[in-house]
DNA sequence: GCAAATTCTGTAATGTAATAACATTACAAA
DNA sequence: TTTGTAATGTTATTACATTACAGAATTTGC
């Protein structure tokens, strides 16, 4: 995915309040998993950390690599077994312009999945337009279509790299 | 990307006319080219002929496999050389989330890249809202965001594939 | 025309992302 | 203790995409 930045590092907007979201998230996801009848994985809980304490684009090789360094060496495989699970549950996406993943804002709790993706610095901002959201659900049913997953990606520069 | 099917090898709907389209396409892709001052290659066609003949997605390795099949032996990245031109002309789109291809309907000239794409047929429709369209350059306004390309991909059931 | 520059082509190798296959561990219930 | 089940770990493989480079074809300027 590119790790060694140049302009990049970004997507940690300072004002956000981490600690917050991380612990809403993180009783929300053992909650869920309790309900499913699934218990915590050994890896869960760092992926978790990782994504959310960052707030920006992740490759499985990115996440499996920070892991390894941590502690114990950690497989790509059981990377994407975590996120298979982080996004049933609804608190990561997979951003698949840019095959990489990313925790969803609003308190651990996803909005309709649509985001700004800018290709500078990897930052991403999830927009939650309801307005959006039924357009593509009308479009679905005029085609007799139904949905099973959405993704919306716009890609593109955000303020900060826009003064080049 | 699969390619023995099972219950695959459908989106060719035998109610479009695809030589309309395919001669259309090519038309206005040698005219862009030469605009460019580009020149047509030895791949671009039999590409630019599959996909419009078709109407479905292909992985750049598929369609190096099939044209391969034709003739003369054709590596990857030569079609994702062709492919590359393709979409800058706005013939081809990629689908992010399948890591595939398809040719872009309506004579050839892409629409607003909006699409519903069927994960049991792989058959593709583009759907061309332009309100989907001003309510994702409202959303970027707003964030001032400025937009160079976007993804917009449904995933779920076609019509046909519905009654299991 | 001819040489330089540019663009296209073909080939091999490599990088990156995702999954398959299978063995092993952990642990709870019979 | 045995058995069943879910999670883990390890290796290997498949799938997708790009880099690097050498040679052929074209274009351009003189």
């Amino acid at each position: 995915m590119n790790t060694e930045g140049q302009s990049k590092q970004q997507g940690d907007l300072s004002s956000h309040r981490h600690n917050h979201c991380i612990s809403k998230a993180k009783t929300r996801f053992i909650d869920q998993l309790k309900k499913m009848g699934k218990s915590i994985g050994r890896n869960d809980e760092p992926v978790l950390n990782l994504l959310l304490s960052n707030h920006r684009i992740f490759s499985a090789y990115d996440i499996a690599e920070t892991i390894s360094e941590l502690g114990k060496r950690v497989q790509p495989i059981q990377i994407y077994r975590s996120l298979e699970k982080l996004m049933a549950l609804g608190l990561v996406h997979r951003l698949s312009t840019k095959n990489g993943f990313i925790a969803c804002y609003e308190d651990g709790e996803c909005a309709t999945g649509q985001f700004l993706i800018c290709t500078e610095c990897e930052s991403v901002k999830e927009i939650d337009s309801q307005l959006l959201d039924n357009e593509i659900q009308g479009s679905a049913q005029e085609n007799n279509f139904s949905i099973a997953s959405k993704s919306i990606e716009v890609l593109g520069l955000c303020v900060n790299c826009q003064d080049t």
